[in-house]
DNA sequence: GCCAACGTTGGC
DNA sequence: GCCAACGTTGGC
């Protein structure tokens, strides 16, 4: 089992949006890399931290969990959505997308500025490659910054 | 809202 | 296949 770390910027879907809707498919994820690690090594029941970006707080604000595998992501054919990208076709879907669902929202989020200053935290990508939006975390990681959440100190 | 970092595109 | 131009992300 792999951890991994979603961005999103809350006011297009926060945690919130997701413990109302117990799971979403998780579109519009268009970087290879990110697009890659969705494709080939995500499987169900892979536990998620939730980031929020570009708002205050800044940082994790929960957890979610894996639901589905990837599976093309639709939007990319559809002209009307602003993911659509003219090189994929029904043939060739270019772009996945895999479910998560809502597992726990943290009392307070954990901030990035303490992530960043966490011992052991600072080599995660979400510190120094911050515009990946998917990326594998750590076992380690994940269990510090679930720590850090459910303290609720963050 | 600004802008640095960086991924992608496309002309050559 | 290089690389300049461009667009996007995301912290500030």
């Amino acid at each position: 089992m792999r951890h991994w770390l979603f961005k999103s910027e809350p006011d297009s879907y926060s945690i919130q949006d997701l413990r109302r809707d117990g799971s979403t498919f998780w579109d519009g994820v268009r970087n290879y890399q990110a697009r890659n690690f969705m494709r080939d090594d995500m499987r169900v029941g892979d536990p998620v931290l939730f980031y929020h970006s570009n708002t205050e707080p800044l940082g994790v604000a929960g957890i979610a969990r894996v639901s589905r595998e990837a599976y093309p992501d639709h939007t990319a054919l559809d002209p009307a959505s602003p993911y659509f990208d003219p090189k994929a076709g029904p043939d060739d879907p270019r772009w996945y997308m895999v479910d998560v669902e809502f597992v726990e929202a943290f009392p307070r989020v954990v901030p990035l500025d303490a992530i960043r200053a966490a011992p052991g935290l600072a080599r995660m990508p979400l510190v120094n490659k911050s515009r990946l939006s998917v990326q594998p975390v750590a076992p380690e990681e994940f269990d510090a910054i679930l720590a850090l959440g459910r303290d609720g100190t963050g």
